[in-house]
RNA sequence: GGCCCGUUGGUCAAGCGGUUAAGACACCGGCCUCUCACGCCGGUUACGCGAGUUCGAUUCUCGCACGGGCUACCA
């Protein structure tokens, strides 16, 4: 009754890990942790063909990244393992249990080879029934040990004939269980095929492995996609005939993530056709090599990664929207995760970013955007840019302004650089984002946009500009206000309208026409770079 | 084909017998403004269809339609 709660993820380590992968790690997490329960990785490498090497280990960083790390599992061994289905198989877990089965007359021996399995379905197939079953109506006529003579089926056996061992479902019962989600949900067993429990490698299939690895890991709540009502049926007789119906676990089936445009659930094509990413993180197929983009990479905060996944399928029934893990923690209830399956909107991820970036302070993701700087040249370790680019040492402005702070790499430098991110901030949406946005802090822009800039260019500005370097190189405080009470009081001398010049003195300074107020890019800019980028577009718009 | 699940604006969704049917994203206007963004104001767009139950159905029931999933020695 009162037992420990208990939920598991259990992926198959066959490549990248897919949104609805994270979204039941997510819904797994968020439950177990509101119930004070364990949330255990279960590792089903059961299928051989399929095995992806590296899988596993990209699963679990996925998992690390998305902060939604297991209680339990291959890495982190508890009471329950081993924590992956090849090691428990070896172990005899579940060949055990499905010669159990056949004592009690519930599953039997079939030696029908692939290619015969294709004949019966070849042979049986109709317009009306497609896709015939193996099944009550079948089994009579294929090779098994409920059709053959006992002699022959042990003749078989002992002459080493590949088999395997399907469950023997009777036909004309109801049975049914209480999903968490989707309430009352009945089958009849006619409509249910003897499903293969265990293959002829003597790996378990997933029907089989999920039960018996469920009952020894003490689960008691198990979430997975829809995909899978159509096999709860047999997961429920294999309960009841090898633990009990009463002690398997609280099932629910949460809603597919489907396709944006059209229809049908989002596969790792959609996202490439569509240009977004379908995985946490980067994946390349050591097979092919070929890379798949994740969120990560991307550019996106886990945080906003997380909290998106959560309000698919899922919300508190207030309107908010924006909630961080431990908030969806104590808001989380399985009475309001919904049915239906909901259509991935890339926009929508994009807007749950932007909020994340403007809501966690930059401290929190400066380094991620300190190596995106790196990546691109724009910021070197260690070495202040302006510096790196060649200017002369004697030009070097000791002590004022940017240039002495712009070093990313030091005490000082970190908080010119967390300056720099918090006055873009809200114009990114993407952590990518902040390299066009900002790079021009930190490396004078190649180009000017000149095309917004020589058409009302004249002589007043001109004079206008010359005027204020001289006015520049007399100050002693590099403040916002007294620079933009200096530039007005200049342009007031000269008769210009302030308007009239703000744009061009952007275009100098940033290169185009973006970013915040100029006053605030030349404060972080420093004396010295500013009054040379002013020179420098004297040079280029006369 | 069969079985199962689902169906509120372009998308995510609130609603749980009586509402002018929330809100968010996107979109379209406007304001703010040195640009871009933010912010603010405003706007377009929805209960799949048909029966029933009821004084009254978006809400309950049943059909139909549509969408989705499954139908492997893959998970």
């Amino acid at each position: 009754m009162n037992q420990k709660v208990r939920v598991r993820f259990a992926p198959s380590p066959t490549g990248g890990l897919h949104l609805g992968g994270v979204r039941t790690v997510l819904y797994n997490y968020l439950f177990a942790r509101s119930l004070g329960g364990d949330f255990v990785l279960r590792i089903e490498d059961t299928d051989q063909s399929r095995f992806v090497p590296g899988a596993e280990e990209y699963i679990l960083q996925c998992l690390q990244w998305c902060g939604l790390e297991p209680d339990e599992g291959p890495q982190k061994p508890g009471l329950y393992g081993p924590y992956r289905q090849s090691e428990r198989k070896a172990l005899g877990f579940y060949q055990r249990h499905a010669e159990a089965l056949i004592q009690k007359g519930h599953a039997y021996y079939a030696f029908d080879t692939p290619t015969e399995l294709e004949q019966m379905r070849a042979a049986y197939k109709t317009p009306e029934n497609p896709s015939p079953q193996y099944d009550h109506r079948l089994r009579g006529s294929m090779k098994n040990s409920l059709a053959l003579p006992a002699e022959e089926t042990r003749q078989l056996l002992d002459a080493g004939t590949p088999y395997v061992i399907r469950i023997k479902v009777d036909p004309d019962e109801t049975i049914g269980f209480t999903d968490l989600i989707r309430g009352d949900v009945h089958f009849n067993t006619s409509q249910i095929d003897d499903k293969v429990l265990l293959k002829a490698d003597g790996m378990p299939t997933y029907h089989l492995a999920v039960v018996v690895d469920d009952f020894l890991m003490k689960i008691t709540h198990a979430f997975r996609g829809e995909e899978w009502l159509p096999s709860a049926p047999v997961h429920l007789l294999l309960w009841r005939w090898l633990f009990g119906e009463e002690n398997m676990p609280r099932w629910a089936h949460l809603p597919l993530i489907l396709k944006p445009d059209g229809n049908g659930k989002l596969s790792k094509r959609d996202g490439d056709r569509l240009g977004f990413p379908v995985f946490a993180m980067n994946w390349s197929d050591p097979k092919t090599n070929e890379l798949t983009k994740g969120f990560r990479e991307m550019g996106f905060l886990p945080e906003a990664f997380v909290n998106m996944l959560a309000m698919l399928g899922w919300n508190d029934g207030s309107g908010r929207e924006v909630f961080t893990l431990d908030e969806l923690v104590g808001a989380f209830s399985l009475e309001r995760v919904h049915k239906n399956g909901a259509k991935f909107d890339f926009e929508k991820a994009r807007w749950f970013n932007h909020e994340w970036i403007r809501k966690e302070p930059v401290s929190k993701y400066k380094g991620l955007v300190k190596e995106l700087f790196q990546q691109q040249g724009i910021l070197a370790e260690g070495l202040p840019p302006h510096d790196k680019q060649g200017k002369p040492g004697g030009e070097t402005v000791g002590g004022t302004g940017a240039d002495a702070g712009a070093d990313a790499g030091n005490a000082h430098g970190d908080l010119h650089f967390e300056k720099v991110l918090e006055l873009v901030r809200e114009r990114c949406t993407l952590l990518t984002d902040f390299v066009p946005q900002s790079s021009f802090f930190f490396k004078a822009p190649a180009t000017l946009d000149t095309a917004s800039v020589l058409p009302k260019w004249n002589e007043g500005k001109k004079r206008f500009f010359a005027q204020l370097v001289l006015q520049m190189e007399l100050l002693h405080s590099w403040e916002a206000e007294t620079l933009e009470k200096e530039f007005k009081e200049i342009a007031a001398a000269d008769q210009i309208k302030p308007g009239d010049v703000l744009l061009p003195f952007r275009v100098m300074l940033v290169g185009g026409k973006f970013g915040p107020g100029v006053f605030e890019i030349a404060t972080l800019l420093g004396q010295a770079e500013t009054i040379r980028r002013i020179r420098h577009g004297l040079g280029v718009f006369n």
